[in-house]
DNA sequence: TTGTAGGCGTTATCAT
DNA sequence: ATGATAACGCCTACAA
């Protein structure tokens, strides 16, 4: 007896059964382990139910490294992120690990600098490294045509996140951010705004440029001429709103209302107004964009338009591990949803 | 000829060199070439050398697969945690990404829920399925010895990030938060304030505890009595501090001053003041702690603790890769710094 | 200092 | 439907 074959069928070595001993106490070949694990469909009845039976009584689990070196393969989904946000890093981790969870894939996290000259060989490095089943590539190196085609090159899943769509369905996770902001935008129109202050996301970008879309439509469809004067460029941060922010209360005609390509800048832009003398909402009111934690918590509570970052991912992760969920793979929008506060107000008489 | 041997040297299978390619273009064995790759001490140079550049020319790189199927331990970094708040989440991340970033580790992500009944179980199958090279513990999950005994058990190195040194040296990173809040409140005190409220974080876990701790101190070595009806409970959430806030300014003689466990509580503890009618600075200086990027957001901006946190993770990744690192290894505290920003002036004359 | 043989635990090939 | 045998690419034990 090479082995030693104890009632729970445990190899010497690791402590732990293997296929093998699964293989010993069924009284069949690893290779028909091997299909019962794999849901083989050329199998009998009678030898699958046999062989399940063992495997539940030894508790037997399969090594995933052992079957990443055969496949080529780790029973992983990396998150491939050039992204500064933490929330939405967090909460896109997290959608992810929620549908995961029920399964053996594990979770990695990629950070890649859009910036560096060999964006491209770390992105190759890191897939040829770690063999990742799929990627989640977040905005904006999501939307790099490039990247996409680096992770076909490796035969490795791909799902890019971003806010219109970027390639095929299954391929594809979005939200509908020209909608989103038209509605908000919208509804500041019938709070009585005419005259609406844009602040807007760096250029270059998707997300940006559907939110301004969605912003002129609102204006369009209200009859409203599109004021050249109440548009501020912004960088996503907060001290671009402010600076904005600032710029557009200077003005002889200021803006009743202001609608932030984020949360961040709104909030920067609250705070220029407030420098400024402003009385928030009653002087100037505020629509953001991302729901961040923060804009909740600062005074008054901002007006915002809410990714449904958690459900994307989750949608994201499903897509991935789950090929043959044909429903899944052709869904590829989740809509955003305006999240009303209090920093709106109709505007004062003048 | 079994393999086609080619300039590149590369097998045919995967398109991708092996060791096998190496060994025969350097004309050694494999376990030759297996020693050059770990630096295994036992080699001439001439031989070291000679595999060195072949493995150069034909760009070989060493299968994770293999090797973690081969040491049944995967080249890869876990964080564990059970904590919520995203941006010390992602700093950590950072900061083990930026440690690992020169190396051929990964970085995977595990959230558990401490009050599930599962959760030694979730964490043994964690460790057993992706037998990470290390984790890395966050508060507060990382205050439970037994978590600490379970990745010895599986021989997976750990380290234990927290308040107080809560482990061996070489499997400890803390910060010094007793001293940091010690001086933060001696600084409240040398602007003039004698009645300083403090809004304490969750029971039952060290940071608090700490926290409070040093609070204290400050007080005695000023002289200071502690008056208990300035103290106030909190769950280090945002409403909580809105609560323990709105408690504190409802007295008769309220404090002139509050320091509260972490920033969203200070910052909850302001919208209460300023709903209130005060002014803040003016009428209540408010300190909090963590440095989040919400505290520099706010109006006014908040004076606060920050822990290095990206340096602390930086640190708890090299202790667990280099483990020759005997100074990394010993190093265990890493100081915490006062934000002086503006919501701190002195208390008005009465 | 270096090499040989065998093992890690799966999956794939090609029979039967 | 099932099995024998050979990958997968590395590492360890032991031998030389």
């Amino acid at each position: 007896m090479g082995q030693r074959s104890n009632v729970q069928g445990t190899s010497v070595k690791t402590g732990k059964p293997t296929i093998n001993d699964v293989a010993r106490l069924a009284e069949v070949s690893k290779k028909t382990v091997s299909r019962v694990i794999n849901n083989s469909p050329a199998l009998s009845e009678k030898t699958r139910d046999k062989v399940q039976s063992v495997i539940k009584e030894i508790g037997f689990v399969p090594s995933l490294q052992a079957r990443a070196l055969a496949l080529s393969r780790n029973f992983i989904i990396a998150v491939l992120h050039d992204n500064p946000n933490a929330q939405f890093l967090v909460n896109v981790q997290q959608g992810i690990l929620d549908e995961l969870a029920s399964t053996e894939y594990g979770l990695m996290v990629q950070p890649v600098d859009r910036t560096s000259d060999h964006l491209y060989d770390n992105i190759r490095s890191f897939l040829e490294r770690h063999k990742p089943y799929g990627v989640v590539l977040l905005p904006p190196i999501s939307e790099d045509d490039k990247v996409a085609e680096i992770c076909e090159e490796f035969g490795c899943g791909y799902i890019r996140m971003g806010s219109v769509k970027l390639d095929k369905a299954e391929h594809t996770i979005s939200s509908n951010d020209r909608e989103a902001v038209r509605e908000a935008v919208t509804y500041l129109i019938g709070k009585g705004h005419t005259r609406i202050g844009l602040i807007e996301g760096p250029a270059g970008f998707t997300s940006p440029r559907e939110r301004r879309a969605g912003f002129e439509e609102a204006l369009e469809a209200a009859g409203i001429a599109l004021d050249p004067t109440l548009i501020r460029p912004g960088s996503y941060t907060f001290e671009s709103g402010v600076e904005a922010g600032q710029s557009l209360v200077d003005l002889e005609n200021p803006p009743t209302a202001i609608f932030a390509c984020n949360d961040e800048m709104a909030i920067g832009a609250i705070i220029a107004a407030r420098r400024s003398g402003l009385l928030i909402p009653e002087d100037l009111s505020v629509v953001g964009f991302d729901d961040t934690p923060l804009s909740s918590h600062v005074w008054p509570a901002l007006t915002t338009v809410r990714w449904p970052i958690v459900e994307m991912a989750r949608l994201a992760a499903r897509k991935l591990i789950l090929s043959d969920d044909q429903e899944a793979a052709m869904r590829w929008q989740l809509p955003s949803k305006m999240m009303e506060r209090t920093s709106v107000v109709p505007p004062k008489q003048r």
